[in-house]
DNA sequence: CTTTAACCCTGGAGGC
DNA sequence: TGCCTCCAGGGTTAAA
């Protein structure tokens, strides 16, 4: 499932060919995604310069002069340049055709969103969309002082107050588990209860956790540029703990527990892992 | 405000 | 081989 590293590459691909160009034509071949995908779209951006590629959170940013396209690759979406002359797999649903380039979002479980932000409604970011995300983890001011002071008063597990996204954007299922397990912290612990050094340790593994997977994806952004067949699905994961139930922890041997922590599944360590 | 659960959807896995 | 059931998951939304 694209978490922020594989939205980031998909970004930097996009980012290659679309600002500057005329997006001569914008297809929809499948409107019923999370949100429907507004009728009149195609006609709005269809004929009109792509200025830059962007990305908040997990959310792409496709900006016009006159908006804000919000893409959106759910959990099973992917968006990529395919050759001008090629079929329309199943499931494709939307096209971005250019004078010599062609992108298309695949996404067969039709999680994934593409919306519409008119630059006369103010900016992009007070989208009801984007107005409440946290900050992004490769922010600067994204610290342990900035992590501490925000899960204070939380009871709510730390595992699901990474995953809310309102504090820290980026961290998705498989890598809140990971980022958790770099750090040692047990994911039940309660939020609030997290030391100033632990949630600098915390802050750190989820920077780390994600430049890395972001770095082993830099392989297949010139995969994906050129993209003529059909490319991996998404990044390799090298985890430690996700999907590793009953197999031993890499540092420990202790077999890895899997637990269900709002209604999504949590691995970790029982033994490195301390509340 | 906080917490919990339902929901959107399809492909893949497992049972029979 | 085929049919049925179950499940996963990001993230919004409604309900408690």
């Amino acid at each position: 499932m694209p978490e922020l590293p594989e939205v980031e590459t998909t970004r930097r691909g996009i980012a290659t060919i679309m600002p500057g160009r005329v997006l001569r034509r914008f297809n929809v071949h499948e409107a019923r995604m999370r949100w429907p995908v507004p009728e009149h779209l195609a006609q709005t951006i269809s004929g009109h310069v792509v200025q830059s590629c962007e990305r908040r959170g997990k959310y792409l940013l496709i900006n016009f002069r006159h908006g804000t396209q919000i893409v959106h690759l759910g959990m099973s979406g992917s968006l990529r340049s395919t050759p001008l002359d090629g079929d329309r797999r199943k499931h494709d649903h939307a096209e971005w055709l250019f004078d010599d380039a062609r992108f298309l979002l695949h996404d067969p479980r039709r999680f994934g969103a593409i919306l519409w932000h008119p630059a006369a409604d103010g900016p992009v970011s007070a989208h009801p969309l984007l107005a409440r995300l946290g900050i992004e983890p490769f922010d600067p001011a994204f610290t342990g002082d900035y992590l501490h002071s925000h899960l204070q008063g939380k009871t709510v597990a730390i595992k699901q107050a990474l995953l809310a996204g309102n504090i820290v954007v980026g961290a998705g299922n498989i890598y809140a588990s990971e980022a958790l397990f770099r750090s040692g912290i047990d994911p039940r612990t309660r939020a609030g209860t997290l030391s100033r050094p632990r949630c600098g340790r915390l802050a750190q593994a989820i920077r780390d956790t994600l430049g890395d997977a972001l770095e082993s994806g830099g392989s297949t952004l010139r995969d994906y540029v050129n993209a003529t067949g059909a490319p991996g699905a998404y990044f390799e994961l090298h985890a430690a703990v996700y999907e590793k139930q009953g197999k031993p922890c890499p540092a420990c041997a202790t077999p890895i527990r899997r637990i269900v922590q709002g209604q999504r599944a949590t691995y970790f360590c029982p033994r490195c892992q301390r509340r």
